[in-house]
DNA sequence: CATGAATGAGCATTCATTCAT
DNA sequence: CATGAATGAATGCTCATTCAT
């Protein structure tokens, strides 16, 4: 605010970095907690726990865990949508995208969750990863293969349920390809494309 | 309440048939209050709630929610077990069980949720179905095609691999399915063959 | 519900009692923490602290502040309802209405705070008992003397002047003579009587 | 800091009138405050966000609301003495001093209110007010009286009893009278002093 | 065995107050 | 002095679980 003071002040800025760094911690935070408790079960007193603030610090930040959980989401789907948008830019056809798209779903997966995943023997058998990244990159995926029939670049099937097919498949696969040290990107990208493009041939048209 | 066998029955048994018949409605009720609330969001109290019986009383019967739950996903399991085998002792080959297989899941999840589902617009977007049941079919099916393809009549592709791609296909298949008034088990099924056989065709088969 | 049971079971109600006995014990508490630190300032913690239950307890009994102070209210108007009520039926005249009514507020008042009182010096200086017995009883008496103006029995003057002017006298009266000790009712009554008389004879009639 | 400054200044007093006004924005927004929303209901949040202020600096003016609110009490008192006071010295008798200092009362509390109310509906049915300035005019009115008393301009009665009498017959009064549109300062100064003239004349003596 | 009241740990959230900047 | 982020105690309330009846 007053000019003089910051020709004088670099160290202004002090409070503001550490803001940052906290919400970065929360962030941070929420996530590993997110993604070993799942966005039922985990508590806000949780996510704080997994920092060094105090309880009503969380507060300063988020309002609520809903409002952690969609920053993250925004937070994944910032980082995916230009990776998936390069896919398709880039892709010389239906099977060329298909292909990139998975590579970089897995990648991505794999980017997120090289850092601590939930422990091998769930608590709740199998239910899904519902991580704030997760649902977001859920939803470009399925964005994008509706969009590509709707572009015609894609065989006239049933979009709604191509999408769905889609991404359960990945989703599953994905978590498969996780639980091998390393997790093969590579393989797990080459099985689903050529799932895809197989299941996609063999796909009745639509009238 | 059986009045029949209320007569043949001059007192014994009543308690075991009370007792059964309290199991019964907890695990009824608790059916329902997972189906519409989730598993999470559930309370213990939800689940009495619909019953008539006492809150203390849930506690001769199960000693937790988590508890409940298993004994509704080993309901669920055991009689979705017969049906799937039944699919795989009738099929004449492959690609028979496979329609076979996905005809009998579909059929049995919309048996499952046709009593009421959660309200349309979920909260939390496209987080799985964490229904007990839904899981314990989940397991057998996945049990199924590695049994499959350890036996040698699928093709001889990576089975863990191919197990998650169809199962996450279907778990979200049946997804998108359900909300689809009424549910097509018929267009499901056949969309889902054709995918995975047309995928399991493309799949480079292992060394 | 087993009429047998019934006959042979005396204690049954054991529970009844403990419930009844609870319910008291919490309105009792209430009561005083009200009257010791204002609606707004007690917290249900204060009360629950003010008797031996557990901090949930309060809530099977009432489901928040708001509803133990109503609870309490009504207790206190269905109290002095009839006392109220008495003086009406018996009284001779306006004159005799105001001196029985006076003398019976001021006598409930003190059976009231009899127990144990704010403690003399504030925090808060003079600000006015919002305990719920006192809001009921003023409520009545705002009634019975706009009831009177009404019916003709009182001389026709301003009655929502009237009535708020003798409530706030009786109100601060009420306090000044609970500070002595011991409370002179009858001391306190005579006085507003004959306040409030002249005051009514002194009043302009409307038009 | 800039004691050098101070000394010399013809700047000086720039700091000074900046604490003053400071210091005058939150008396202002505190008694905004407290009026919309009662003493025990407003929060130092409420009153900071009242101002231009951050919070922090609230607490080098104020050691706590108490504070503010105390401020605002010696406040109120401060410029309504004088007005009773002139009421007293132009009286020239009881009855007139009476007469003038309702409509002191009437009138300083009108202004006071005139910006803007509590909303009409109050949660907590006709409990009174809990303005500082209120309170302060209250207590400065009760001296008033037992002053009057003890120097023998009024007539020889229970001086406390008479004090509460008119101060809790003024209070309601005044609240009954704000509720109108526009509040009628005269009506109720005449209803008032007729009633006090009135109900004195019809005291007992003291022996 | 059924009952349902009691329990108390736990949760989200608010708020007065402090203190580094 | 002003600032506003950090603090953590306190609050209302829920809920799984226990246990006397």
């Amino acid at each position: 605010m007053t000019e003089a003071a910051d020709l004088l002040a670099p160290q202004e800025g002090k409070r503001e970095r550490a803001k940052a760094a906290n919400r970065e911690a929360i962030l941070e935070a929420a996530k590993k907690v997110f993604a070993q408790l799942g966005y039922e079960t985990a508590t806000v007193r949780d996510i704080i726990r997994g920092t060094e603030l105090a309880s009503g610090t969380f507060y300063n930040y988020f309002r609520s865990k809903e409002e952690v959980f969609e920053a993250l989401a925004d937070d994944g789907a910032r980082r995916f949508r230009p990776i998936l948008r390069a896919a398709r830019d880039q892709a010389a056809d239906f099977e060329d995208y298909i292909r990139r798209a998975l590579i970089a779903y897995f990648m991505f997966l794999r980017a997120e969750n090289q850092a601590e995943g939930r422990p091998v023997s769930e608590r709740r058998p199998h239910v899904h990863a519902d991580t704030p990244q997760a649902i977001a990159v859920y939803n470009e995926v399925r964005e994008g293969i509706e969009d590509a029939i709707a572009r015609g670049v894609a065989p006239n099937v049933d979009a709604d349920y191509l999408a769905s097919a889609c991404i359960g498949m990945a989703q599953e696969l994905g978590a498969a390809m996780l639980e091998r040290t390393p997790p093969d990107v590579e393989g797990a990208s080459a099985f689903a494309a050529a799932f895809v493009l197989g299941g996609v041939a063999g796909l009745p048209r639509k009238s």
